[in-house]
Formats: C-alpha cells, sequence, structure tokens
DNA sequence: TTCTCCATCTTGTTTAAACAGGTTATATAA
DNA sequence: TTATATAACCTGTTTAAACAAGATGGAGAA
C-alpha cells in the first residue's frame, strides 16, 4: 500500500495517535526509539513526523520530545470540508447522498470567467452546476469548471457519479493541490431555487482552483454551502516569516 | 535575521516568486542549479522548496522540475484571515482599524466551557470580548479565553492594544501552532447588538485552540465576522493518505 | 521519415554522520 | 542546604552519497 517508508511510518503513528494509543499532551517516544522500533535511518523518522506535525497531530519540542496534540473531532456535529468529505460525513450521519446534475454545458472561457477562474481567456471547458442532497434534503450547489483539454470525454452521465473517480481511474491524472477561498454570501434567485435555506440570506461559499501533478490547473470549482451543514476545519502551523496569528 | 540556511533560501525565492521574477507556471532553476546558486547541500534547498511547496507557492514534477503556481492575490478584494490579518488588510486597505475591550473578566473553565474550548475543567482563564473596526464600522466581535496560568499578568489595557505582541515580547513566549474551525452561524442578539449586520442575518464564525512551543493550549478565540468583511485563504496538499478532495 | 533506445537530465527516497543547542536530572562543590 | 556544573538525553540543521524513477531529446536503426 505504502510506496514509501517514511508514509508507512506516518500512517502508523497516525492510526496509533487517532486510536489514543498516543494520547493528548503526552511525549511520542523519542526519535532513537522510532529509528529502532522502524528499523530504519532518523531522516526517515523525522520525516514521519514532520507530516503528522503538519496536520496538526504532534509538535515537537527542542530538547524535550514530541508531544501529541491531536484531539479526536466531536462526532456529535455534522463536518465538511477540509478533513473530511462530503461523502463521508453523510456516511459517518448515517444520511443518503444523492448528487443532480443540474446543467451540463460546454462554454469558452471569455474574460469575465478567465478573471475568476484562473483559465486563459479561450479555454474550452465543461460548465457544470450539481446539486448535492443529504437525504433528500439539498444542501450544496457545486458550480464546476473543467478544462476540456484535460479532464477529456466527460458526461452528464459521469458528473452524476463522481467526477474524481473517473480523473483518477479513468483518466489516470493525479490531482496535487488544491487553493481555496471561503466566503459568506448573499443568496440569490438560483440559490433559493435550488437549495432548502429555512430563513437564512446568507451562504458559505467556498471557492477553489485545483492542480495535477504537472501544476496545471484543470478545476475552479464554487460550492455554495446552506449555513448548517458547513464546517471547514484547519490546521496553521507557524512559520517563522508568515505571520498567520497576529489578528488578536 | 534568518536563523537557518535553508530558511534564507525560502525567504529569498518567495520573495522572488511573489514579485514575479519568476514567472506563474514557469519551471524554477533545478535543485543542482540551486545548490550552485545558495552554495549549500541537496537536502537544504529541498527543504527550502518543500516549505514552498506547502504554502502553495511551487509545484514538484518528477522527472520536469519545480513548477511555479503562486498567483498574485487580486489586491480590489478585502480579505482577512489565514493568508493575511485584520490589521495587514486594514492598512492595505487604508482604512483605520480599533479595538475596543467590550468586556474583561477572570472565569474559571466549567464543564460547558471545558468542552468548548478545551482546557481543563477548573483552569483559571481571561474572559475578554473585544470589537474590531474599520473606518468605525464594527466588523468583529473577538471572544478570547487566555489560560491564566500561562498568560500571566493580562490587563484592559494590554487587550485594548495588541495581546500577542504582549504574549512574544514581555512574556517571551512562542505561538507555533493554531487549529480552526469555520462555520457559518445564526445572528445573536450579542451580534446585533455591537456589530454593524445590515440585513444579513448570518456571520462567519472562527474557532481556534492556539498552541504554544510547548505544545501547550494557553487560547480559544471565537471570532465572529460580518460577512462583507470575511475571506479566508487555504492551500491544501494532497498526502497520499488524505482524501481532502475526493468532494466532487 | 518514423520509431526505438539510450544517455542525461530532472525529482524522490533513504542512509550515515557530524555538530549545534535546548532540557533535565544527577552528582559535585560551596 | 543550596547552588552549580556536567553528563546524558532530546530535537534542529547541514552535509554527502547512493540509488530509484520519471521525462526528454538526440542518435541510430528500421
Amino acid at each position: 500500500m505504502a510506496k514509501s517508508k517514511y508514509e508507512s511510518i506516518y500512517r502508523d503513528l497516525k492510526e496509533r495517535i487517532e486510536g489514543e494509543e498516543y494520547e493528548y499532551q503526552t511525549i511520542l517516544p523519542s526519535e532513537n526509539t522510532l529509528i529502532k522500533t522502524y528499523d530504519c535511518s532518523r531522516n526517515t523518522v523525522r520525516r514521519a513526523l514532520a507530516q503528522l506535525a503538519e496536520i496538526g497531530y504532534v509538535q515537537a519540542i527542542n530538547g524535550v520530545g514530541v508531544r501529541v496534540v491531536y484531539q479526536p473531532v466531536d462526532k456529535a456535529s455534522f463536518v465538511i470540508g477540509g478533513i473530511e468529505t462530503f461523502k463521508e460525513s453523510a456516511t459517518r450521519n448515517k444520511l443518503k447522498s444523492t448528487t443532480e446534475v443540474v446543467l451540463f454545458a460546454e462554454i469558452v472561457a471569455d474574460a469575465r470567467v478567465a478573471k475568476r477562474s484562473g483559465f486563459k481567456e479561450g479555454t474550452e471547458l465543461y460548465y457544470i452546476q450539481r446539486l448535492r442532497k443529504l437525504d433528500g434534503k439539498p444542501c450544496i450547489l457545486d458550480i464546476n469548471l473543467f478544462d476540456k483539454s484535460i479532464v477529456t470525454g466527460l458526461t452528464k452521465e459521469i458528473a452524476s457519479k463522481s467526477i474524481y473517480e473517473y480523473i483518477e481511474n479513468e483518466l489516470n491524472m493525479e490531482i496535487s493541490m488544491s487553493k481555496r477561498k471561503m466566503t459568506v454570501e448573499r443568496v440569490t434567485q438560483v440559490d433559493s431555487m435550488y437549495l432548502s435555506l429555512g430563513d437564512s440570506n446568507c451562504l458559505a461559499v467556498v471557492s477553489s482552483q485545483t492542480f495535477n501533478k504537472k501544476g496545471l490547473l484543470f478545476e475552479y470549482t464554487q460550492s455554495r454551502h446552506v449555513p448548517e451543514y458547513f464546517c471547514f476545519m484547519d490546521t496553521a502551523v507557524r512559520h517563522k516569516d508568515v505571520d498567520l496569528f497576529k489578528q488578536v
């Protein structure tokens, strides 16, 4: 399963932390101990630890050790985005999720679209609108743009199932990075037409650009979420030059 | 300024990318070239590149090179959170930012507070509410909890300026990690009392736990943002075992 | 011409070793 | 007893080297 040594160490430690074998606020076995446990070099252990730090599971303290800072997520709330996906959340909450293709078209990026999406003007695109439902309740309106020359042969049929499965399994393309922007916007006429908003007049909007392994932009998506079903989680590690925390 | 070699290489490359000396979609000089440029080992160069990849500036392509995927942020919109802070945004938009301490109290964490914040029950805390204004317009309501035994000697005076400056410069404590959760919530009576919400009946709410260099939780904050002034940006790099992108 | 193979470039993984510097508990000296 | 020095741990940074594997352009064969 794991292609590399550091990855399998990473996974093993991750599982043990999630299973609370290594508890919150305790210190992990030292690098030297882990070297013996996994029979590998110090660099390899450190790489696995660095990845765990990146996802907010552990924190290294110079001269002391590596402390576990992972806390299990409150399973009572409905969490989507970030650490969990639509389908996973639906499954965990024992809700049935369905996808309805509202619109399937092909367009060419004009100046306005190009500016919003990041695609070059003139790029041929698939333009798709899909409605995501949980137990029949419409919760997310997805507006997708796919580069036709990269994501080839898309059909309405595929869009109604899983485009990503098609991209990864049929086209054998690997996804590698996504830039996301989250805002809260006023409900539009289209939103209220499709989504069951209750009396909220705002939406959580996630706009994202996704790049493949070759560093090429192949997707721009705007997901419009009904507030009750939106929760995004994130871990920010302080890098010396980036001031993520000066807000207070 | 830079404590380490990899950090100064990281900074130098970052600036050059931001200055578009290395343009979007172009390939950076190869590792071997950079080794000569910066007179260092391959590992050191690779570490700097890895950090740039982490913040969504570059993407390595096996067998080809390292592609720049950084795009300058649209300076027309008002962006806060994530990559930019309240103060920075205010300065860039030439708006005057002020902070008003609405409430300054000391409490002990009961079961309810403990569960929400992550502090242990019985922990002595500072409980602070602050109103953030831009050009006199109240945009953010911050609710802070600080561990009294870690962030010692906090006063209303300090809270009206910058608590983080106090923590870093006076207490000499280093901040290292923050876990954040973003949701959209209905406006409460307290919100509408302080914030200028127009006719929006929802808020962007960012809840965060912040840890210091020793891996100890010292802060829990809930920031309640007026929708128009909220924009959060994020870069997610695909790690083989984490399914961040399966939402489509 | 067109196809195939290979040399040569690129990044990816792993090991080994050395030294710097922070933390802690123990042993020694005042 | 108290303070101090130190040994023995810990993580942090950097170098060097080797091999794997993906990409590419050019040489040579069909």
